[in-house]
DNA sequence: AAAAACTTCAACCGCCGAGGA
DNA sequence: TTCCTCGGCGGTTGAAGTTTT
């Protein structure tokens, strides 16, 4: 029964591929193109597992690889799509030619992170630190209420903290910069957290909810039980803030068994319902040729950097600078009040909390 | 100059779903 | 139906390189 194993995991080499090595993989491949890996070690003369030649080649030696430095548009582009997906890195990888899951994995796990904290951005859940310690919230009532509310408040704080049980809370509560980043976040840090959350991070959620529909559903809604003490209070304001993940204003924490999807939120919209329908067209049609088309991913792009982009060049909402309160993207213009709002009520927060808790601006203050 | 600390990234590990025997 | 491999995936490791002390 089943079939042989493909190699003796005993006996073959492992570690570091030699230059000899890729020689014999990129002339089997080149001649017999690409099929069954576990042949493959055995008629390429290599001592290797057929699972060690196909990653050596899907990560390394496949010619349509790019082995040069990230751009600041692919930077960008992993992370709005880290927002939206998380580390569903082939997911990512897929949105960037020439780019392998484990370019992006590793590019995020060694520079994306640090930076995104730097910037007082926690990069589990894309918000500022000071928005989330603002979320849990709602210090006011913490502070006059009973041991209920308080345990409440801990419970909600540490599931954020720990939102995905590999990372826990590492990025938000130690590293080299991070506490200085918690305690003393620069205003324009809340803006510019804003502009994310209201806008990037949100143009290619049609194109995914779309043509991944099934994949990304729970992994949202797993923010969303990361989320539950947000509000939101109109469809607007739920597609431009990062509490729009919940369906309902005081919500209990929703399960990937909800029956709210993310389609609800995007025909809702009177801006983004005509893409959404458009791309629910295209993914039939994707549908009935069981591949997604280059024409289809070329349009998702398009509108992705067309239509829903700030239209100002600038591709990176991390290195504005510029953006202020009522400054919105196209996305959010349809909302621009619900959209400017939520910009000033983080602001409130964050001087609400700054005054009724002066020893948070101290620098020498300790967890 | 040398050691320690830190960073990078290729490679491996283990899990999963699909599908072959 | 069961057992197994394959291919794909995300997480982790550790050697090599780089920077700091």
């Amino acid at each position: 029964m089943g079939r042989p194993p493909c190699c003796d995991k005993s006996n073959v080499k492992r570690g570091l591929w030699t230059a000899e090595e890729d020689a014999k993989i990129l002339a089997y491949v080149s001649s017999h193109g690409i099929g069954n890996w576990t042949l493959v070690p055995k008629k390429a003369g290599l001592n290797r597992c057929g699972k060690s030649c196909r990653l050596r080649w899907t990560n390394y030696l496949r010619p349509d690889l790019k082995h040069d430095d990230f751009t600041p548009q692919e930077e960008q582009l992993i992370i709005n799509l880290h927002k939206a997906v998380g580390s569903r890195w082939s997911l990512i990888a897929r949105q960037l030619p020439g780019r392998t899951d484990n370019d992006v994995k590793n590019y995020w796990n060694t520079k994306l992170k640090k930076k995104l904290s730097k910037m007082g951005i926690d990069p589990i859940t894309h918000k500022s630190f000071s928005q989330i310690l603002s979320e849990y919230g709602n210090i006011r009532g913490i502070s006059n209420n009973n041991g209920n509310h308080v345990a409440s408040f801990n419970k909600n704080f540490n599931s954020t903290l720990v939102s995905k049980p590999e990372q826990p809370s590492s990025s938000v509560l130690t590293g080299p910069s991070s506490s200085n980043v918690i305690l003393k976040p620069p205003i324009e840090q809340v803006h510019e957290n804003s502009f994310i959350n209201n806008s990037h991070s949100w143009e290619f959620l049609p194109q995914f909810q779309v043509t991944n529909h099934d994949i990304l559903k729970p992994y949202l809604f797993n923010e969303v039980s990361s989320s539950s003490s947000s509000s939101c209070s109109s469809t607007a304001t739920q597609l431009n803030s990062p509490q729009s993940y919940t369906c309902q204003e005081s919500q209990p924490p929703l399960t990937p068994s909800s029956s709210c999807f993310w389609s609800e939120f995007l025909v809702n919209d009177p801006v983004i319902s005509a893409d959404f329908h458009h791309l629910q067209q295209q993914q039939q049609h994707q549908d009935s040729h069981g591949v997604l088309s280059s024409t289809s991913i070329s349009t998702q792009n398009n509108i992705f950097h067309g239509k829903f982009t700030s239209g100002n060049g600038d591709f990176g909402p991390y290195d504005h600078g510029v953006m202020n309160g009522n400054q919105t993207n196209s996305y959010a213009d349809a909302s621009s009040s619900s959209a400017s709002s939520f910009v000033d009520g983080i602001l409130d927060k964050d001087r609400e909390m700054g005054s009724q808790f002066p020893q948070l601006l101290d620098p020498s203050f300790d967890y």
